[in-house]
DNA sequence: CTAGCTCAGTTGGTTAGAGCAGCTGACTCT
DNA sequence: AGAGTCAGCTGCTCTAACCAACTGAGCTAG
């Protein structure tokens, strides 16, 4: 029954073709008009907060949510971590699948990405460089999240952005919670150069292959250390 | 506050290392533990089911669950639905999400494919051939997916694998509740075939154009019956 | 007249206690 | 010894009350 409001609910949205942000009934309109107790309704609601289908806001009300994939990167995050602690490459198995999806995302790029997205990588390229010369010695998580997201954002895909950044931050927070990565920010910014000239001279089979080589060089690094399984590390996220 | 009961019941599955089925404290225990009312408990609860995190059977317990990525599956099927409905591209952005990820793993796969799984892919195509010639006329979806799903076994990629079904059945439900997409069952037996010969002869170049050619056809067909918008179409998933 | 404060009303958040419903396992009757 | 039954656990739903966050109208002070 409780799955069965959950699906009432989401009918309401599809049927009254409620976009993004519009406000939902209260949840004492929601009891009566779903002729459930309260309690019931919080719990469905609950549970479509967590898929963020909905967004509650204490003391404004409840609203649709903003369907983007936040709720999968947690989902994905807790797996991985829990696989890495009983022993799984669940990171491996993660960076595989974001190569995967950019191997074969580049080809479509590659000859057809906007002069304006090319000036905008070359920026960050070079920010990279500023990062890895500078006295972090080393290139900021955000800035590489930054390359790889605006590297497709001509595809006009929302949903394909938003999984690549899931993905990305899953894997970023698990590789920063669980192991301790070595870096050789000289090798991560050629690296990402070769991957914009590729994409910039139209050469698909160059492009594939410098993300390729981009990816088994994060590869190797996971595998050197051992993944550090340290032995109660107290898991906070 | 709900929000953080949520992480403490997560840290609890991790801190001890449970494996998926392993039993949670029951409700009570749980209350009594985390020291909140039971409300709290199930509402944490509900949403830590919703992720698929947890799982739950009504008179016999609490359970770490399987996680799998069917909640994403439902996430994303509800995504779907809504943006298709409010006009936007949403499943053809969810078919490019498809085609990077196969094609980026079909070069994996060329070559290094055991052969017990290309008999079973044989035996696959051999029956789309069947049900193409028989009394149905098309392939029937479950021959398709395992098809899909038998091609990337071998990766040995647990991950890569569910959310790749994860996203055919997301695919597959919009696509038969949505729009009603003309088959022609011998031309999908023939990428099928086309793409497991590529597969079979090592070629890495024949195979990445096969997938994309197979996935072309869908993005054919999808935009031939000019995604046909009903005007109240009872959403009922 | 306006800027800021205050307070009432609305909305979601939490607690408490009671009874319902599904499953298991031991006990009993045949 | 086997099948039926019942007591006990478990999660599920409901009711009712109060707490906490936010909004907006109205008031007060400058």
């Amino acid at each position: 029954m409780a799955r069965d409001l959950q699906e009432r609910i989401k009918k309401l949205i599809i049927d009254q073709r409620l976009p993004s942000g519009s406000p939902l009934p209260t949840e004492p309109e929601l009891m009566e008009r779903l002729g459930v107790s309260r309690n019931s309704v919080r719990e469905a609601l609950k549970a479509l907060q967590a898929m963020g289908i909905v967004e509650i806001r204490h003391g404004f009300g409840t609203y649709v949510g903003p369907m983007s994939m936040a709720p999968m990167i947690e989902g994905l995050t807790f797996r991985t971590v829990a696989g890495h602690y009983r022993g799984e490459d669940s990171l491996l198995q993660l960076l595989e699948l974001r190569e995967a999806v950019e191997a074969g995302l580049i080809a479509r790029l590659a000859g057809s990405i906007p002069a304006a997205d090319l000036a905008d990588l070359d920026a960050l390229v070079d920010r990279m460089d500023a990062e890895a010369a500078g006295p972090a010695g080393a290139v900021r998580a955000e800035t590489d999240r930054a390359f790889h997201a605006a590297l497709y954002r001509c595809l006009g895909n929302r949903l394909l952005s938003e999984v690549m950044e899931a993905f990305w931050d899953a894997f970023h927070k698990v590789r920063t919670d669980l192991v301790d990565v070595p870096q050789d920010p000289k090798v991560t910014c050629r690296q990402h150069r070769e991957i914009l000239d590729a994409v910039r001279s139209s050469d698909v089979l160059r492009a594939e292959r410098a993300i390729r080589e981009h990816f088994g060089n994060i590869r190797t690094r996971l595998n050197a250390p051992a993944s550090t399984a340290l032995p109660h590390p107290s898991y906070d996220r």
